[in-house]
DNA sequence: CTGCTTATTGACCATTTGGTCAACACCAAC
DNA sequence: GTTGGTGTTGACCAAATGGTCAATAAGCAG
């Protein structure tokens, strides 16, 4: 039985029209969500649509490629404030090795405590790395050695001041030892939750304490 | 254009009717495989059975439950062997804590560089852990948790050895920063491939060296 | 050999899902 | 107002996929 009434103020609720801009990064954004949350193969481009207040066939307008573009979009749209603040911060730094390590540990602690997109970015990264070999690369070229540089700055500014031991910066994988308790940090958290998950600001403590008795002349 | 000469000798070759343990184990391996390669949305119950010699029918047989069944199966599978060996040289050693320290770094870095069971836990837990609620606890209590107390026994045996200094023990987040580097080895390996990945052998000298510069007295 | 149990199959089903497309509506320019 | 371009829709499709089930064959006990 259908409704005798059928409202005639109500007419089905077109979307309004927007310019292509704000479209696209609407949808980009209901991606980013969907794809966060489900992963490539269980993320469904209806659940898309439906985030982004859109129909379906609209998606295929602006992401003509389909799934996989939008997944690529989707990743693209991540990666570059990942590394943008650390890098100001460390440019701009005048001070001891010491406190230039506790700043940017406390960045790196805090910022992936909040569920941002650096959080989603690297959960992307990790569960979909073998599958779309690209994937890979980017995490290389744009967050793992630029992490490592910093890392590698902020040593040879504290050898500079005599903080720290003058071999420290030719130990090769003493960054990567360095960078891994941060890294870990955001996936334990990620994995097992903010509840069961080990507390952020004792990894930070312990990681800041390891690493100053570590570099340590 | 069908084949006028069917051979009669190959008549549609049913597997061979086999113990039900041994089916069991089968499908199971076929399952960690596929979860493995695809993650739980991706993987298909279809290939399961392919790559285990035997139709879809089947597995519903040994695993009634279906998918989710036959995929916490899988997990469960993976789960005993991990830490087993690792808690068995622990056990037995007698010697001081640098080179038990060292026997168990080369052990885990040793480990995870083969494509492995542990590996592919370890995949799986960071992948589905938020869609299966109980894989998170699985990891923590299964994985975490006798990790963090191994490196706790390895580092009271070299503070009783008068090698590390005392406090160490007592020092809250401090065995977490010294297990994440060989997490995040297998994690980059994983993620990176193993030409692209930082090489096992560097971090394990770089995390061996800094850890004993941390813990000495 | 006979009959019972059960491992194994293949065909089948309902649903989901990525993707397509012709029609429609909104806006700007003329 | 008319026209043209395009943002937007809803209905539709083919393929893939999880799951079911009656029929079959293999082993085993009597």
């Amino acid at each position: 039985m259908t409704d005798p009434f059928p409202d005639p103020a109500t007419p089905p609720a077109r979307a309004a029209r927007l310019p292509s801009a704000e479209r696209h990064s609407q949808i980009l954004d209901a991606a980013v969500e969907e794809f966060a949350g489900r992963g490539y193969a269980g993320a469904r481009m209806a659940a898309v649509a439906t985030r982004a207040d859109v129909t379906k066939g609209l998606l295929y307008h602006y992401f003509p490629g389909g799934k996989v573009d939008l997944f690529k979009a989707a990743i693209e749209s991540c990666v570059d404030p990942v590394l943008q603040e650390a890098e100001r911060v460390s440019a701009g730094f005048q001070g001891s090795g010491h406190d230039l390590l506790a700043a940017l540990l406390d960045l790196g602690y805090g910022r992936l405590a909040s569920e941002r997109r650096e959080h989603i970015l690297l959960r992307l990264l990790l569960t979909e790395a073998d599958r779309f070999p690209e994937l890979a690369t980017l995490y290389r070229t744009a967050i793992l050695e630029p992490s490592l540089a910093l890392i590698g700055s902020v040593i040879r500014t504290g050898i500079a001041a005599g903080e720290f031991r003058a071999g420290a910066a030719d130990e090769p994988g003493l960054a990567h030892v360095l960078m891994a308790p941060v890294v870990m940090g955001s996936i334990w958290r990620m994995t097992l939750g903010a509840e069961q998950a080990p507390a952020l600001p004792m990894l930070r403590d312990a990681h800041l304490a390891f690493a100053l008795r570590a570099l340590a002349p």
